[in-house]
DNA sequence: ACAGAATGATACTGATAGGGTATCATTAAA
DNA sequence: TTTAATGATACCCTATCAGTATCATTCTGT
């Protein structure tokens, strides 16, 4: 099991990076090498947090990304519900036909209350501890 | 991203089953409709927990499953490990050839933390839990 | 106007893991 | 000896992960 796959993983750093810029925009190429990942992968993950509002991006020469909010608002589980999709603890709470126990379910219950406190968890790791 | 897969969901229901039992062995054949899933699938699943310790198995007519130790001894834990493999949170931590910033690096800090209460969780939790 | 540097969008590929089936061998009870 | 059970393997299909390639678009500097 992979709490966090590659993606965020790369995406952590290259915001962390951005954060301390202190710039108004970084190119894809300044922090390739920084983030041990090649360009083009990098910039796709880039792409889609832009696309999900959590960075800024400006074309052209000299343009680049940005973060659109300040590190503390950032928060690793803005990473991971963009770059892997939303949690699914497990399959009996995921599939559309509930299996037979649903509402009585210990397991569904215990697997619920883990699920609410990973979450916080992520919830609690913002860029800025990252800096 | 799923925390717990389909096999450890079907294993939990059929070892808690097993516990409410109160027989000396039961068959794939007789949980198989409470589990809901196909025998040959259960029975995979099974043979796997049987190889790591978890179930004792009796062959023959009449044969069947059983749990090798109390369901308070049986942990969440170690049917994830068992049917999922251990934990690699971020592949930083994972790679063999570690990131160059591996000790001072603070994301794997935090998702270290995240990682050790995350299995605390799923160490607290037994079959006898879930009966 | 133009060249170059940057992102936007999309399509494709290969490897791995998840989920599941099928088959034959072995064992033990009736 | 038949039948009911597990043991052990070998497959298969699909989805996801990880990564590459390509062309379109936009902006800056000359």
């Amino acid at each position: 099991m992979t709490l966090l796959n590659r993606n965020v993983d790369y995406a952590a750093r290259a915001l962390v990076f951005m954060a301390r810029a202190n710039k108004p925009t970084v190119s894809v190429a300044q922090m390739e090498g920084e983030v041990g990942v090649s360009r083009p992968f990098l910039r796709k993950t880039l792409q889609r947090l832009h696309k999900a509002g959590i960075l800024q991006a400006v074309k052209g020469k000299g343009g680049g990304f940005a973060l659109a909010r300040n590190p503390e608002n950032i928060r690793l589980s803005d990473l991971v519900s963009v770059l892997q999709g939303p949690l699914k603890l497990n399959d009996c709470v995921f599939r559309k036909q509930l299996c037979r126990h649903h509402d009585a379910c210990l397991l569904r219950h215990k697997v619920s209350g883990i699920e609410t406190r990973l979450l916080a968890e992520l919830d609690s790791v913002t860029i800025k501890d990252l800096i």
